[in-house]
DNA sequence: TTTGAACCTGACCAAACGGTCAAGATAAAT
DNA sequence: ATTTATCTTGACCGTTTGGTCAGGTTCAAA
């Protein structure tokens, strides 16, 4: 195996590396959704993914290690999602930018939102060092915009971190919860 | 065993076995909080609720009848809370008060709604029925009071199921995601 | 005091699980 | 053509898990 998870040599290779990496990842983000970090097995992930089990376990290292690269990967597509705040538009637009972007990330990811979901609930176990540092600071300068906004008179004097949290709470609830909704829905998605 | 669950006779002997299927059935809210169905152990909830592993099984056939309990104990409390509705107040009161409720609800039993976010984020595996009779119920009753209120022009003309799915995100994230809102307020509670 | 139903529990088991490994297949470099 | 590194996989293993069970204890009714 290759020490850096990268191939050494051949482009063959490089393809066959890359494209078992990204079957396996896509496979895992689904089994882990559907069935949290212990439920999900590596012999059902293996199985989504059209491989062997051995061969999920030659690509990573364990299950553990697999799964911070899931949940790594869904936090860094939301961090993305809120560039909009960047621009100089007035609070109302980027705000709406940032929850359109929001909204359509639950809808064409809902498996990686559930993955994050399962974390969350149950305690931050393998992600709280990256909240701590990544998605803290990300987290503090959107409340720093927002507070100067706030200063500027350009909104109302609303409290950031609780704005935030709900956007958090509202965007995500139509994928974590779309079992429950698809239900009260009459089984229409 | 008693077929019905209920103690045959003996005060004394009701007292043990209501005593016991109480505290099992807090540790399994807890322990269910903190790993999912799958991930929670009846090893681990014996050991919260201080009895041997085999007297969990002897109140609880399975753990999956343990867990169905868990779940409709917990939701129970949540129709309870929208008792508010049906007095005469004008909406934003009773509104006010409904979110009130569910907020007391997450502060005083987050394990409860952990237990609840888990279940639903995995698919309703086990509560589907519930949802799409008890529940669903619950909520047409109270949608049918929104579009009352809306048709007697006493509040704005919003989307009734889009307003309660927004409460229902909001009100339980502060308990699902408590861990990471902890960890964004530098771990202090 | 006897009897039997309900309660209690240590020891046990089969199944499922994450992970390992040796042996083979493939492809790039020499 | 040979070597070497990477990829592939069936078979296997130790551990954990939900659940069982036999044998014992407690308590209330008769």
């Amino acid at each position: 195996m290759t020490a850096s998870g990268r191939p050494a040599t051949g482009a063959h290779k490089a393809a066959i590396r890359q494209e078992n990496e990204v079957q396996i990842l896509a496979a895992a983000e689904r089994v882990f959704a559907d069935y949290g970090f212990k439920g999900a097995t590596t012999a059902r992930i293996a199985e989504v993914a059209n491989v062997p089990k051995a061969n999920v376990h030659y690509y990573f290292a364990t299950k553990e290690a697999l799964y911070r690269r899931v949940i790594e990967n869904v936090c860094s597509q939301w961090l993305e999602a809120a560039m909009t705040f960047e621009n100089t538009a007035n609070p109302a637009t980027i705000l709406r930018g940032y929850i359109e972007a929001k909204m359509d990330l639950s809808r064409s990811n809902p498996y990686g939102s559930r993955v994050w979901a399962h974390e969350i609930v149950r305690g931050a176990k393998f992600s709280s060092d990256y909240i701590s540092t990544t998605v803290k600071d990300w987290l503090d300068g959107r409340v720093r915009i927002i507070r100067r906004w706030i200063a500027e008179g350009k909104m109302d004097d609303v409290e950031p971190y609780s704005l935030m949290y709900m956007i958090f709470a509202t965007t995500q609830h139509y994928a974590d919860f779309s079992s429950q909704i698809e239900i009260f829905n009459d089984n229409q998605p």
